[in-house]
RNA sequence: GGCCCCGUAGCUCAACUGGAUAGAGCAAUUGACUUCUAAUCAAUAGGUUGCAGGUUCGAGUCCUGCCGGGGUCGCCA
């Protein structure tokens, strides 16, 4: 059910049928006829644009072709009222009966509502978090874990083949260091006194048990060998732990991902895939070698002049070509991104995408180009970059240093204030915007959080029926054919105000997935939670109004088939966004 | 200096991707709790969309140039 897409439909055949339309057809582009709501609900429920994008290509003017249109959709019974305004909109107000078919349909569909085929089964990849496993997550880590979360729900409730992956950076320097610091504290558990945790080596506490794992499972064995020998070792339980910790971080935020992988293992096997991608690019004619120009600005003193590999990213749209080899022979960072896509592409998803920090805004051209090159044009490949979060804690800003170790981790976040009102304080804005987190705000105002609003929207919608359980306790509530009971009697203006809010669902769904924008989730929740509250506040005022009357069982049925759809509206909203949907606040 | 993001109500942000009279929340004022849970609702007030041009039926949105804020620059990862 998808009421736009159905009058779409209508007012295309309505243009089909136009003797002008059909003498021209060829020369006329149909594809910008689009069908909206209006912004003022005044102009009525549906407004098209048909006449103003047709009118120059058929040499009229907006405003007769208008009425040429509505002459024609004016036989369509399910229309109430049509008119023509402004410089040509079609405005029209559609039938309580058709509201009333609407609505039946959008509950005999049940969970499965506004879910869509628009994904047509691809296989797509989003990429995010991919937080160095060198320790807890990060609070700046929490954005685009919850906009890449939420993401891949969206599109795989759009029919998208999604595949949420992390890909772990565990083949750097970084990683040297971690195993250095894991075996400091492992020699602290064997009972050497250690000091000072020296500068350069991660100091956390959360290295010990690590350090005592190790002892106990080695003992002292690992001491009296060589770093060469013990490194690979450490290594590798020190990336387990962290990846351990992560994971549970992750888990704390709602946040999962099915495939987890290893920069080690585009290393493996003498850098197999690395050479391989490398193979590829260079048949493919995007590696030479030549020097670089030094970078701009201030010159490196340590800048040198050499000739090395280099990836001609100028060809694909980069601004500057970028190396792919080291001066020690080993391979960049940059090169296993090259792999890594590579990889990807074999894997056989046409589309990826990247979410990542605003920090990383330098490398979107070289990824895009790098997606050009190895899938001559094929992939689809976007990167979402999130803004950054500024902590705030009553106005003040809280200061975070990364060198003492006292930075704000995600899991003392989320313990603060819940993985609900963490994910939907990330949503509830674009990701482009910088976006600014209050801990006071989210939890002693709760007005200022939305999700509490959405929440209380959902458990209301429970608490009514839990009170329709009570005055119709002759009737099987779970058993009722809502969808049925609907007809004839969903009339009033406030009932199809909501109805009509019900109807945008499969709409906002569709093009926030397809502009890659889960904030648009959020802010929809947020408006049929007040569209919601706003007719329940009605029956307070008229009681006439309210879902249950016990004097009217057919037309509470039916009021109570209302409060489903919207109980399910919000619940798949919820689900993507993450968050819960409780049945009651407490 | 180059590149990227952002400038919208006092504050925090939307605006269906080029549509109509630019909308919400917070803060302010007023009203509604014996309730289908007031974590809610109704109402008032608040605007030269940073500035100047351009594109067209139509611009907060696209293009150019300024102004202001943030990020980034490397054989690091």
């Amino acid at each position: 059910m998808n009421l736009f897409k159905d009058f779409e439909g209508r007012v295309l055949s309505a243009l089909e049928a136009l003797e002008q339309i059909q003498e021209k057809k060829d020369g006329i582009n149909l594809s910008r006829v689009s069908v909206e709501p209006p912004r003022d609900p005044s102009h009525g429920d549906v407004a098209t644009n048909a006449a103003m994008v047709l009118a120059k290509p058929l040499g009229t003017n907006p405003r007769a072709l208008a009425d040429e249109i509505s002459n024609v959709l004016e036989k369509d019974a399910d229309i109430e009222r049509i008119s023509v305004a402004g410089p040509g909109f079609i405005n029209m107000k559609l039938s309580s009966t058709y509201w009333q078919k609407t609505l039946a349909a959008i509950i005999a569909e049940g969970e499965a509502y506004g879910r869509s085929g628009i994904g047509g089964g691809q296989k797509i990849n989003v990429e995010y978090v991919s937080a160095n496993p060198t320790g807890p997550m990060h609070v700046g880590h929490c954005r685009g874990a919850v906009v890449g979360d939420s993401l891949a729900n969206l599109l795989s409730f759009v029919g998208f083949d999604v595949t949420k992956e992390y890909y772990i950076n565990d083949a750097g320097a970084q990683i040297d260091v971690l195993a250095r610091s894991v075996f400091l504290r492992y020699r602290e558990a064997l009972g050497e006194a250690i000091d000072e945790i020296p500068s350069g080596l991660y100091p956390g506490d959360y290295l010990k048990p690590v350090g005592s794992a190790l002892a106990e499972e080695f003992g002292t064995r690992l001491r009296g060998m060589p770093e060469g020998e013990w490194m690979p070792i450490v290594k590798d339980r020190a990336i387990d732990a962290m990846m351990d910790i992560i994971r549970q971080d992750l888990a704390a935020l709602n946040v999962t991902h099915e495939i987890f992988y290893s920069e080690r293992k585009l290393h493996a096997d003498n850098a197999k895939a690395i050479r391989e991608a490398i193979n590829d690019l260079t048949f493919k004619g995007h590696v030479y070698k030549g020097k670089l120009p030094p970078p701009k600005g201030q010159k490196p003193e340590d800048w040198e002049d050499r000739e090395q590999t280099l990836f001609k990213s100028t060809d694909v749209g980069d601004d500057i070509d970028r190396p792919l080899i080291k001066s020690d022979g080993s391979y960049t960072y940059f090169a296993a991104d090259v792999a890594y896509f590579h990889d990807k592409f074999e894997r056989g998803y046409k589309e990826m995408i990247y979410v990542l920090g605003a920090d990383h805004g330098g490398y979107v051209k070289r990824m895009e180009a790098v997606a050009k090159a190895v899938s001559e044009g094929e992939a689809k490949l976007t990167v979402l970059l999130c803004q950054l979060v500024k902590l705030f804690r009553g106005g003040e800003p809280v200061r975070m240093s990364k060198r003492s170790g006292d930075f704000v981790t995600l899991r003392d976040v989320v313990n603060e204030v819940g993985s609900d009102s963490v994910r939907f304080m990330m949503l509830y804005r674009k990701n482009s915007e910088p976006l600014d987190f209050d801990f006071a705000k989210v939890t002693e105002q709760s007005k200022d959080n939305p999700v509490f609003y959405v929440q209380y929207a959902h458990a209301r919608c429970h608490s009514v029926f839990r009170q329709a359980a009570e005055v119709f306790a002759d009737v099987d509530l779970e058993s009722v054919d809502y969808s049925d009971a609907v007809e004839d009697m969903i009339t009033d203006e406030s009932e199809i105000q909501l109805v009509a809010k019900l109807a945008e669902f499969p709409r906002i769904v569709e093009s926030a997935a397809a502009a890659h924008e889960p904030h648009k989730i959020a802010f929809y929740l947020y408006d049929v939670a007040s569209a919601f509250h706003a007719h329940w506040n009605r029956g307070k005022e008229t009681a006439e109004l309210r879902f249950i009357n016990n004097t009217k069982p057919k037309l509470s049925m039916a009021r109570l088939g209302l409060v489903r759809a919207v109980a399910a509206v919000l619940k798949s909203g919820l689900s993507i966004a993450g968050t819960s949907a409780p049945v009651e606040m407490r």
